[in-house]
DNA sequence: CTCATAAACTACCGACCGGTCGGATCTATT
DNA sequence: AATAGATCCGACCGGTCGGTAGTTTATGAG
């Protein structure tokens, strides 16, 4: 077992960020991780499996350690890790693999991509449904998302992180008003 | 000329839009129009190329037949027409460009991806301008589009236009609060 | 040390990619 | 009617795609 699962997942992920599912090849994930190409195929059927395990790692990696007592902090904690990481890469993996693999070809993929984003929200809401209500709750952890997929148009473009910024210190104050009433 | 140089360019912004950069072919585009892929070449010299021509009349239909009069107005109408259109269609063809034709490869359709937002943002910021200030107007301007953008999350994973239309309220509401000023 | 199993390798498949070539066909001008 | 130029087309190029077949190598239990 020369290249652990993780790393291969995890390399995957930067393919997928960085070219999107049609432009990520197998031959490129095996180069990166040292193997060769059909070397992969003992540890994943299809290139479309790779996609359930790259989004699954990454929403893991957002709700790990969160403050319990506090859940209107968690939500803020989570918001954070997620600019910090759009504003790092430039680019969201769900986003392109969104536009890129929701088709009816690769279906699993889709479901995937569907439970990356729709779980984000609803664990967000989860933080605040208690104080603000079930349905507040959904939009404003939905439109934070928004907020922070959509200012990745200005990390791509130009690499301006401000915009990012500011949608972040929006949904934060947002929050944070709607838990005070 | 069985086919117009215009129809080909919404049919490519089609394929764009659903397929993204590496997925859509020129084979696709060609059956779409009716034409060999040959025949094609003829008209574009690559499949780059149509990338500037897909995002320059993109933004021509947004900023046309515009009230002259009441920029505020004007401002409005554009980010209505935005949001109209992505609801309509789910996705962005820039977005969807931005995330998967803006790497060194393809440098021209990087160029025109950045011109196609920068644009954008810079002519809504110019009706701005004129009642906020040249840097408050590109920040709401700026972050109207992020946040148009971003609700595209919510229409390609689960068809739901509300998070775009609190989007598309949310920004208008603050460039008319910001004009009283 | 043996031996089964898992994991890696080489080599290959058919399909499709962007792009090109030489010739056929259409159209407009004279 | 002749001709010149634009447009279209069938056939093809080298290369890459996701995926597979068959074989060798590394590993770990008895």
């Amino acid at each position: 077992m020369k290249a652990s699962l993780g790393s291969i997942v995890r390399e995957a992920r930067e393919l997928f960020r960085h070219h999107g599912y049609d432009g990520a090849s197998m031959q490129d994930l095996a180069t990166k991780v040292g193997l060769k190409k059909a070397s992969l195929y003992t540890r994943f059927p299809t290139k479309e499996a790779l996609v359930p395990e790259v989004l699954t790692l990454t929403n893991d990696e957002l709700f790990v350690d969160l403050p319990e007592a506090d859940p209107l902090a968690a939500y803020g904690v989570v918001l954070e890790r997620i600019a910090r990481g759009l504003s790092a890469e430039t680019r969201c993996v769900g986003l392109h693999l969104a536009y890129g693999a929701s088709g009816p070809d690769t279906p699993d993929a889709a479901k995937a991509v569907r439970g990356f984003f729709t779980g984000q929200r609803d664990r967000l809401a989860a933080l605040l449904a208690p104080s603000v209500g079930e349905a507040r709750a959904r939009e404003l952890a939905g439109d934070a998302i928004a907020r922070l997929e959509g200012a990745t148009v200005w990390t791509v473009v130009e690499g301006d992180v401000e915009p990012m910024a500011r949608a972040l210190r929006l949904s934060l104050s947002e929050a944070a008003s709607s838990h005070r009433r």
